[in-house]
RNA sequence: CGCGGGAUGGAGCAGUCCGGUAGCUCGUCAGGCUCAUAACCUGAAGGUCGUAGGUUCAAAUCCUACUCCCGCAC
């Protein structure tokens, strides 16, 4: 079969890489274009991009794939099956219908649960028990096609976004080869989705990243593991009079508070552990990271950042 | 040339503006105290102050270039 690959992160790279090495016939990667991003605002590319480049594939890179030009292109490469993982470009009608066999899907979530940008975070954001990978046929709709092939793994009250974005994007990538096997085969059934428990995974957007102290103990973990290491969650202390941002990257709710009268946001202990109050409890902080500075555990953070019990983070 | 922070004994930092042979917290090692301890007391080891030049009687500190790390924005 020949195949289109498309997607952009390193998501989309661990899955490429599973597909090269089962010796798919890869005849074109899609891919976003090399933009000016990161410190120094540099242009650099995709890890899908230089996967593709290191293993000699031809690689596009058009801004959309609304134009006729687009569909045009396409076609040239006689292509059996797409596949999409996290590309990032929407895939008008033109170009849903071209492959032989159809556009598939890897995403990152059970759906319906989650269609969308961020389902890896927002499933341990909402505390979800469970998630997994599905393989879909792509419609218009956002994240709305039938389910071919379905692999559930459990969320762990340890996981970050790191280690669930891993373990899903092996699994995933692991998938797809027996995808096109079975596809090829013809073996292969569609499940629509359930009309009932839809979500969507919006973006993460910085203001939402900020830990919100009048919010629970599990819910503040929750979130800083869903986001860690990025984009990460932060709060503010004020520092001789400047604002210090910090990022939280590994916490762990702590039983007894030890004091049930201070406001949310009161730093409880410094004595090598940083801890502090929440609305029910209180969380303590083991992985810290100040602008500008590498990421430290509590106690190295607190010899170079003196704290004091008492004082207040927002 | 998007904005900004940082590089100082094993770790984390102060000192840099107003040059004058390096300091704090922790760790390590030794000894002491103790029924005992990750606790406490005493002492010790350990640093070409990111690299390369320059200015100066004298540079962690001033000037120039470079390397690496990080936050924001994207």
């Amino acid at each position: 079969m020949r195949i289109a690959f498309m997607g952009t992160p390193d998501f989309a790279a661990t899955c490429l890489g599973e597909l090269i090495a089962s010796d798919a016939n890869i005849a074109v990667v899609y891919t976003k274009t090399p933009q000016p991003a990161g410190r120094g605002k540099k242009v650099r590319q995709s890890p899908v991009h230089s996967l593709s480049v290191a293993h000699s594939l031809l690689v596009l890179t058009p801004t959309t794939l609304k134009t006729e030009e687009a569909a045009t292109e396409l076609k040239r490469f006689d292509i059996d099956v797409a596949i999409v993982v996290a590309y990032g470009l929407i895939l008008p009608k033109q170009i849903l219908d071209i492959p032989r066999l159809g556009c598939f899907n890897l995403h990152a979530s059970l759906l319906p649960r989650w269609r969308g940008a961020a389902p890896i975070q927002r499933a341990i954001m909402a505390g979800d028990q469970e998630t997994g990978v599905q393989v879909m046929r792509m419609e218009e709709g956002l994240d709305t096609g039938p389910v071919l092939l379905s692999e559930k793994t459990q969320i762990d009250p340890s996981d970050t976004f790191q280690t669930l974005h891993d373990r899903l994007a092996l699994t995933g990538a692991q998938l797809l080869p027996r995808f096109l096997a079975a596809l090829e085969r013809g073996q292969i059934n569609e499940t629509p989705q359930s009309e009932d428990g839809i979500t969507y995974a919006e973006k993460i957007s910085s203001a939402e990243a900020r830990i919100d102290w009048s919010q629970s103990a599990l819910s503040i973990d929750q979130k800083v593991r869903g986001l860690s290491p990025f984009p990460g969650a932060w709060f503010e202390i004020g520092q001789n009079g400047e604002i210090v941002r910090i990022k939280a990257l590994s916490t762990a709710i702590v039983q007894n508070s030890g004091d049930e009268n201070s406001k949310p946001g009161t730093v409880l202990s410094t004595d090598g552990k940083l801890i502090i109050k929440t609305i029910d409890g209180a969380l303590q902080f083991n992985r810290l990271q100040r602008a500008g500075r590498a990421a430290q555990s509590a106690d190295e953070f607190l010899r170079g950042f003196p704290l004091r019990p008492g004082a207040m983070v927002s």
